[in-house]
DNA sequence: ATAAATATTTAAGACTTTTTTAAGACTTCA
DNA sequence: TGAAGTCTTAAAAAAGTCTTAAATATTTAT
């Protein structure tokens, strides 16, 4: 169930956001000051806020700017203003939407499910799939069909960091700075025994099935 | 760079928004119906929709069910309606945003940019393209046709060097030292040798089609 | 039309990069 | 501290790419 924060001064407009919010299915957790709001997104959990302009402690356009310095989260802002300058800018801060007020229960469950549905696609912020390889970022191991490969700490990280982008070519010196945090020293071949073991630990478990391509000359990417 | 498609039959409204997005650092393309913004999306390759709902051919909302179907690309929609019922129902659909016409281009820019920041890390789509030749940065190959090619190090640079300016007739002497890095020595075949293969691999997936044309005692450019 | 210059193709071997193996160093955990 | 597992190094084997060279084809200039 998708929890949304709804950051809002106003006692009525917020309980009536909370009501309608609840009513269709969502979690909400009300907030009536910009300092409160930020408190509860410290606490983490959050898949969505709603967020007024107008807000004691801090403004709107505060929160807004803190929060985007740490988190992607969808934002729905809240504005009386419908001037251009002003949204353009919102937008500009790194809101994802807004809504003038007074607006309208169905346009703002509309617009929150729009902005829901991308976290839902890439939700699943614990696993990273490829092909039939299920990478479980909290367990520090890899699934294939349900099995466990048995990943020691570099080959998931390895693994990790090619799955987060499966269509990009990585060379050693790319992979070693991104798992080693350290710089490259080229003439090494450590990469290429770590590939070689995640390798056979994959094929162990689906002989034949080709996860990771060597690029000749450049470095390694997933694919087959 | 971002593309854009952009399908709107009115044509000094497409015109306009290309010029905008243009000037802005996009890649627009142009489609002046339903059936032509649907021909344009199954070539592939396009980062974000902005779509007319008044469109010839097929309406905006049944191109936005095809390409939600199997897409789940940005589609930010136009509408001359600011009414609820219908905007309401668009977002439902699957669009990301709409604007009401007439709208501000500031705006429409800095939506936009909201829209192509959620896919901006995954997708950085770094690609060049010539013909119906795609070429992947990011992959260190080329597709035609969604096929991909299989292009050595050495290839992929040469027409990675050539796409990058494909109106440019290349010196085998400036084709060498931007590949290879390295002072030409004249006598030497090594780029021709590299034009064959490149080209042969090509016409296996394009057989008729070409692509590389030779300016006899000059280079070679892209072009055919 | 012919010669000269330039481009294309092919194939083989040189060369580079990758893969694998194995042994020892290092870490971690009890 | 000892045992088990992991990481690193080194070196040989394997695989793929690049280069060379030579033969063939095409274009340009005379």
């Amino acid at each position: 169930m998708k929890t949304i924060l709804v950051a809002e001064d106003d006692t009525f407009i917020n309980e009536m956001l909370c009501e309608l919010l609840t009513q269709n299915g969502y979690t909400p957790t009300s907030a009536f000051s910009g300092t409160e709001a930020l408190l509860h997104l410290r606490q983490g959990g959050f898949d969505m806020m709603i967020l007024d302009l107008m807000l004691p402690g801090k403004t709107g356009e505060e929160v807004l700017q803190e929060v985007r310095a740490t988190s992607d989260m969808p934002i729905i802002v809240l504005t009386a203003m419908a001037d251009k300058e002003t949204t353009v800018k919102l937008l500009r801060l790194g809101a994802d939407d807004y809504l003038v007020k007074p607006f309208d229960n169905d346009e703002l469950l509309a617009r929150t499910s729009v902005q829901l549905r991308r976290t839902a696609l890439a939700a699943d912020n614990s696993t990273l799939k490829f092909k039939d390889i299920i990478l479980d970022l909290e367990g520090y191991d890899a699934c294939i069909g349900c099995v466990k490969v048995g990943l020691s700490k570099r080959e998931f990280e390895i693994l990790k960091h090619m799955m987060s982008y499966p269509n990009k070519v990585f060379s050693k010196n790319n992979l070693y700075e991104s798992v080693w945090g350290d710089e490259f020293m080229g003439d090494d071949n450590i990469i290429n025994v770590h590939i070689s073991k995640l390798r056979a630990k994959l094929a162990a478990l689906a002989p034949g099935v080709e996860y990771i391509k060597t690029v000749w000359g450049i470095g390694f990417k997933m694919g087959g």
